[in-house]
DNA sequence: CGTTTTTGTGAACGCGTGTTTATAAAGCTA
DNA sequence: TAGCTTTATAAACACGCGTTCACAAAAACG
């Protein structure tokens, strides 16, 4: 690697003025004649110089770089929904002039990789930090919040009152799920069960509690036996809708899925069962996941804006770092009923 | 954000030791009596003591830090395999204890973003990138290049002698098209024809000069008309397909695919004229896409390991940037045929 | 023309750490 | 014990840049 290229000072002699006059005119201070700022710039341009990061960091600057943590215990890498959110925190970043330091954490009960992650912010390498995929108060998130880093945090539990230093983006669980309901409602299903996602994620409890609340509002029975545990991915639908199937329960006319990924899981564990859908079960999911209007059947699902979600988040954390924003309020991202293939109307008879 | 933590200076108070001791056991230097190590390191632990990364890179350390730029003209977020790579470089620079700023270029035409990810070169930010999706000798990244900056490269064309602060990885093209054509032509066939890829994409020649040479070496003739243009995109296969059959050239009874994408759309576009795969043609692709072995009918590729791919090419370029690596001969990776059902032998009759 | 205000600019300090150099203390040899 | 080598540590400098401060020159004012 070659070593450090031209330097402030040289730019100055070249332009025959102090170093201080050439730092002026980089960051644009007002007392500086054009002329002069003219002629440095000339110089800069000729040299093509560019300030070194870690000086101006070290002088009081910001590091204008925010980290990417995504968490996940396994998947993350082929998870496409977690890539679309990765580019669009990447795109929006660097439209706000900001770079991203991305990491993946395939566990948090490992300590070391834990500790790495703190170390990025104790190591100042970066202004603050989203984090995708984290259980509802990590302990190591929190401890960061506190240690007062600026921290972005997509689904979690809220404790009332705004919290400092933490951002929050939700996903609104609870009318999404009055739309699935008030949907499969209207096709006539009354049987409606739901396939639950994981509880230690916020979206977890927060997608059951907003399907009870639903199934009250439209007066349906609530019935246990059509509630299965789950996770949010494809193999614990294909796992959980199988085990369902092998005890012999009955089916609901409709499930609402956890997401689309479960979803897919449990179609598989249907169809392995001879059954179709939506001839033997309506089937919701959630996310529209870009696969969900390419399966078949494709599927009807409760689409979020992932991209606008993360960049609104971004937007968000920046303003935070750079003291333009000081509010804490958490907000969330509307889901929008997508019609497709996996629900059938129920014809009274 | 909270001001700056504890320093060196404050632990060396606390440590009753000078600074440069506080270094010394830092950097494990080997000058340093255990006892007063151990007193150092106690204080180090006790305040959550972590070296400034601004001030160790400006006091000549390395950032430890790599580029990852991804370079498309349109969906690299939606690119499962481009995900796979930079999930494998993120995690196997992790390991070697180096982070990983990522950036998408939508365009290289784009002046500014041009302009943008070589300042992040010269800013010092980083001490070495990766490309992924560069056309051939992309311009700015041989300026980087020529001015020492360490650079890692996926898909590029060699020029015979290897060239200094470039490391290339490729793909085993020849390779993968000779053992698409052989076991074509075990099968029977003897029209095979061509979607080629992009053209200002290492891949893309290389691809077509592979299969021309596998065809001679099987002693197979080469129709110019099962020669079809195209790109390394689904939609790309999909035009392409589509204009060959609306033109009603007769069809190939095996037609090997640029990359798997290419191969999804190209089929998309044969059932959309009523034709069947493998009935009607028979279709090999290239990448093994996470996709490949759940789409109908399941797909026939030359699997690539995308994650040892990068972890070889991650792990080479922070050994360059750590001065244990001089050399910079190209590597390539193998492809491995994936039978599946998207070929159908031919029976002579 | 003397005085005050404005404008322009360089010197100096600080950011936090690595490393070289000098020095003091300790250990060793004869 | 005198003289020499080794070991331990602190002081000092360097890294490249932002910013404050002081000061000089120019402009405005009375």
């Amino acid at each position: 690697m070659k070593k450090t290229g031209i330097d402030s000072v040289e730019i100055a002699r070249l332009a025959g003025v102090s170093r201080s006059t050439v730092s002026r005119v980089i960051n644009n201070y007002s007392n500086v004649p054009p002329e002069t700022r003219e002629k440095v710039m000339q110089v800069i341009r000729q040299y093509n110089y560019v300030p070194n990061a870690s000086a101006q960091v070290l002088a009081g600057k910001r590091t204008r770089t925010i980290g990417l943590f995504m968490i996940e215990a396994g998947h993350v890498s082929a998870d496409i929904l977690t890539n679309l959110m990765l580019a669009s925190i990447i795109e929006n970043a660097s439209t706000l002039g900001y770079y991203v330091l991305t990491r993946i954490i395939r566990n948090t009960r490992d300590e070391d990789a834990v500790r790495s992650v703190k170390e990025i912010f104790y190591q100042r390498r970066i202004d603050g930090g989203i984090f995708i995929g984290a259980a509802n108060r990590e302990p190591f998130i929190e401890e960061l919040v506190a240690e007062g880093f600026m921290v972005g945090i997509v689904d979690q539990e809220l404790s009332g009152n705004a919290e400092p230093n933490r951002i929050v983006a939700n996903f609104d669980n609870h009318g999404g799920m009055r739309l699935a309901v008030e949907y499969l409602h209207k096709l006539g299903h009354r049987r409606i069960g739901v396939l639950n996602g994981d509880m230690n994620r916020c979206s977890g409890p927060s997608k059951y509690e907003g399907f009870l609340a639903a199934m009250r509002h439209y007066g349906l029975e609530i019935d246990p036996q059509r509630v299965l545990p789950g996770g949010f991915s494809e193999e614990s639908g294909y796992q959980s809708m199988s085990r369902f199937l092998d005890e012999g329960m009955p089916l609901p006319s409709a499930m609402i899925m956890a997401n689309d990924s479960v979803a897919f899981g449990a179609i598989r564990a249907l169809q392995e069962h001879g059954l179709q859908v939506p001839r033997d079960l309506s089937v919701i999911g959630f996310d529209d996941h870009p696969l969900s209007s390419r399966t078949h059947p494709a599927l009807t699902t409760l689409k979020v804006d992932f991209a606008d979600m993360m960049g609104t988040l971004t937007a968000s954390l920046v303003r935070h770092i750079e003291g333009e924003e000081t509010g804490y309020a958490p907000f969330s991202v509307r889901n929008d009923l997508i019609v497709r293939d996996s629900c059938r109307p129920i014809i009274f008879s």
